[in-house]
DNA sequence: GTCTATAGCTGGATAGAC
DNA sequence: GTCTATCCAGCTATAGAC
């Protein structure tokens, strides 16, 4: 029945977001069971029974953390007009693929941590709650695609679904894949995001095979 | 000086292999910190004691179980004739892209311990071991994907390297991102591997944009 | 809201019998 | 090679003063 003070959600105070914030980096960085409260603690600059006052329990703020990232991902994915212009979408959608790309890089911390939680999918509220943001960006991104094939500047005749799923993929997979790609032989573009994005989307565009009409073109 | 005994490798007796066994399932799903070795001598049948008489630590427990998921995969991935023949390269191409991916899906755990040891990138000597496959392996398909510019099957003017990154890309995210996929809306293309990897490799050739070419010959 | 102190338990790892 | 019994460091979480 008291109503003397506000757990767990909406963190106003100061102590809890210097929480939040070295929560976020130590489960990004080690993961749900390698991060301790006395790690979080020490970062935070606070005391364990801190923790506790402001968030219920371990995984309480787990969630936190991992819902303050969604929302943080997603604020970063809806920024940019709705795509309501078919002329523009062309554009938007190169515009879109090399910005995804760059907040992943940007984001880290955050990045890694979302990633953990889908590879995990033994939490499921997390699941859940990532499957917000996922399925309104997929959503959107999907619109696009139809909308370039409707407009004509993409060839129909294949699944948009499947176009942005490759976009989003591609992305995602240089972002965790880069420390190994960067020891890889012949994998140069690692070094180099910007024009790593723009080579793979013209290579998305025209497609690997010898359609043999580019042929006669060039014969 | 003593010979009386073979600890760590060569895990000849039956115990070993039951450990490593419920380890590798139990890595993969918790992760390193998650699973205990109480979890592990569970599951395995024996006793906490006896895991540490047939490996060093928990940590030598955990490499040993890296290093025969990497031979692993490596046998799986290995195995194939080379591509000595360029006639024939495009369809091992193609072959390949839809096999990788059955791989990925039938040795689930393998494939969560192994994407795991991607993401931590924080045990280094994991990493190289991990490396090691990964170089040959790009290595060899980034091979065939000159092999087939220069037979011309493929068109010539992109890094070849970005399609073989390209290939292994989407099929590991199809992996990791299924059980959130099959929850999306649009993406029936997630409960049927084969015709995904059909209908991407055909999207990858022909490309998604309306090359001016296909245009002229549909009309 | 923040602290110190501590309860209660589980973790990895060891000793020593069989 | 396998076990039981044990050590102790570290963990999450709570109690209670300020």
């Amino acid at each position: 029945m008291s109503m003397s003070r506000q757990p767990a959600r909406s963190p106003s105070a100061e102590g809890a977001l210097a929480i939040l914030e070295a929560a976020e980096s130590l489960f990004a960085e080690k993961g749900f069971d390698g991060a301790s409260i006395n790690d979080i603690a020490h970062r935070a600059g606070v005391s364990k029974a801190n923790i506790f006052h402001h968030f219920t329990s371990k995984k309480g703020l787990y969630l936190a953390v991992l819902k303050r990232a969604v929302a943080h991902s997603a604020g970063i994915l809806a920024k940019g007009p709705p795509p309501a212009d078919p002329a523009q979408s062309d554009r938007r959608l190169k515009q879109f693929f090399s910005e995804h790309l760059d907040a992943l890089l940007e984001q880290p911390e955050t990045t890694r941590l979302i990633l953990r939680e889908v590879l995990e999918n033994g939490s499921e509220s997390g699941q859940s709650l990532a499957e917000g943001i996922f399925a309104d960006y997929f959503t959107r991104l999907v619109g696009w695609v139809r909308m370039g094939q409707e407009a004509g500047w993409l060839r129909g005749g294949f699944d948009p679904a499947l176009l942005a799923f490759t976009l989003i993929a591609v992305n995602v997979h240089f972002f965790q894949a880069l420390p190994i790609l960067q020891h890889l032989p012949g994998a140069g573009f690692a070094f180099d995001s910007k024009t790593f994005s723009e080579q793979i989307f013209g290579l998305l565009m025209d497609g690997a095979g010898a359609s043999s009409n580019v042929w006669e073109e060039e014969a």
